[in-house]
Parts: structure tokens; sequence; C-alpha cells
DNA sequence: CCTTATTATTACTATATAGTTATATATGCA
DNA sequence: TGCATATATAACTATATAGTAATAATAAGG
């Protein structure tokens, strides 16, 4: 059945040497998670599609860049989008992203756990 | 004990309204890992510690280049470095960065996945 | 049609940073 | 002390992009 490099490669991070392309697809990746703003999107669909007005009063940002950083986030695979009218719903739908975020929420809290350690050593 | 905020925040991102400070962090980790030379460097590091001279080899970059990303990946928290003489050893201080790349390179492999369906489906 | 509401796009400014060249700062050794 | 090697830093250029203001495009309702 020939999943055998398929199964490898989800994991090749720490196996296979990576191709510059391969390392650009997933600096890319992290690119685009590397914004408050879209982290704060991503934040704001977590309990299900919203639109881009009631995006706009969840984030306080303006519409024009609202607009934008959803561009950005469908661009990436990482929503998608429904229209309804006069409405755009926008929805996760690569739902491994909240993992990914919950990951680097604990090495960050980690991290700060060390230095709050050091800090009350003294 | 109270370790329960502790814990919770851990994976907080699907939990808790997150604040701007918080979301920033965040993004700062994921803007620190958005460089192709810097997953380099890190995927150069994954067996041990390599001096900058090494890495200078493994990634074909400039001396200053090499010297700078690796600046930023220990100010990250992401490495750490040791002197020996002349040479400087940098290595991963957080292994959970190789999860991280994980986690992205599958959902990139599934997102690859998909677009070789709909192509080889016509 | 015309108007209004919603979202997208364009054009612009300001800022951040990747890469490079040149220079500085160690450190070891003759 | 003087020289060579390894690494870091400074200064610079070029590029990318976040935010914003203005405008365009799309859709609904009168």
């Amino acid at each position: 059945m020939q999943t055998k490099s398929i199964k490898s490669a989800a994991n090749g991070a720490t196996r296979f040497p990576l191709t510059n392309d391969a390392l650009t697809l997933i600096a890319d990746r992290f690119r685009v998670l590397g914004e408050p703003m879209r982290l704060k999107l991503i934040a704001a669909l977590k309990d299900g599609e919203r639109n881009v007005s009631e995006l706009i009063a969840d984030t306080g940002a303006q519409q024009a860049n609202v607009s934008r950083h959803l561009h950005t986030l469908v661009q990436a695979g990482i929503l998608s989008r429904r229209k309804s009218g006069l409405n755009v719903y926008y929805f996760i739908s690569d739902p491994t992203i909240f993992k990914l975020c919950d990951h680097v929420c604990g090495s960050i809290q980690k991290r700060l756990m060390q230095q709050t350690n050091i800090v009350s050593a003294r």
C-alpha cells in the first residue's frame, strides 16, 4: 500500500534531513501563527464560526485589518469561509492548530516557571 | 498546593480568553520558528551540540548570519550555549520544539495529501 | 435602479528583520 | 607580545508586512 514514506514524513522532522522546500513550508506555517492579531482571530473562532463583523467586535481591530488577516489564514489552510447573504462566516478548518498553541503555551509556561523559581530562590 | 491555575494555563489556549500579553508571547515563539534558516539550525542540532563553524558548514550560510540567528534562538529560550576554548557550542535547551515541528509537518502533510487527492481524482 | 450594509482590496506609511560586509572581541598559541 | 582563529556585533540595504484610510465589489431590500 506504500504508505511508509507518508507515515514517516508525518514525524520526519526528527528523522530526516529536511529539504529547503520542506523547511520553507514549515516556516511559513509558523510565520502565519507569529502574529498576535491572527492568534486572536483563531482564538475567537475556537467555539465555532463567526462572521467578519463579529470578529471585528471580538478583536477590536479595524475592518480592513481583520479582513486581511483572515485572508492570510485562509491562504494558509487554517481557516475556511462560507458566505451567507451579506455576511461571510469564517471557521477553523485545521483544528490541529489548537494543539500547536497548547504546546507553545506549555513550553512558555515552563520557561516562566523556571524564571519564577530563580526569582523566588534568592 | 495551588497548582490548579498553572496546570490550567498549560492548555489554556483552548479554555481561556488569552490576554494580549499571552498572545504576544505565543506569537513571539511562533515567529522565531518562522524562518527557514532558524529551522535549519534547529534541525542541525537535533542529534547534539555543534559549534558555530560546524553549523556554518551544515547550513551553508554566512558566519554573521548564523551567529545572529543563533543569538535569536538563545534569546527565545530554544537553544543554549557553552564556550570551550575558541569554540562556542550550541544545543537545544527546549526539546519540545521537535514535537511542535512534527505537529506542523503532520498538518502540512494532511493538506498536501488532500491536494494530491484532488489532482488524482480528475 | 438606488440605497444601505458587509466584506474585500488598494495604496500608502512605518517598522521589523534577513542577509551582507566590515569590524570588533575574545581565546589560544608561538 | 604578536599572530591566528573563532565568534559576535555594528552598520547598511533590501524586502516584507502590519496597520490605516479610502475605495471597490457584492448582496439585500425598497
